[in-house]
DNA sequence: CCGTTGACTCTTT
DNA sequence: AAAAGAGCCAACG
């Protein structure tokens, strides 16, 4: 279960600094690396070496679908719910309105 | 809406 | 050590 450095490393850092309430896409968060690696980054959260200290569940899919999850997708979206986020059969509402975008 | 292509890292053989 | 396979995707046709 080791993770090399690097990659994963910033996106587990970038994933913490998501705010409660908010949400953000697999591209937005490989963009920010510097690449186009949108399944590097969901792999990096899929194996999620420190969890729950990264709040992989605040990562949904650039098409609104809250995408997949380790734990259970629907653990995700009951999480995502709790934060006042309005999900319809696995869908998040007025995605743009919860986007985060790491300033 | 579905299918295919592109892109990147980690794990396993 | 190298190569192949898989993975919580994105964009385009």
């Amino acid at each position: 279960m080791k993770m090399q450095p690097g990659f994963g490393q910033q996106v587990w850092y970038l994933t913490s600094q998501i705010p409660r309430g908010r949400v953000t896409t697999y591209g937005i968060l490989a963009h920010k690396l510097g690449s186009r690696a949108c399944r590097a980054v969901g792999n990096a959260l899929n194996r999620n070496p420190h969890w729950p200290d990264v709040p992989c569940h605040r990562v949904a899919r650039s098409t609104g679908e809250v995408g997949g999850f380790a734990s259970g997708t629907k653990k995700k979206i009951a999480l995502l719910r709790e934060e006042g986020i309005e999900i319809s059969k696995g869908r998040i509402i007025n995605l743009e309105r919860y986007l985060h975008r790491f300033a």
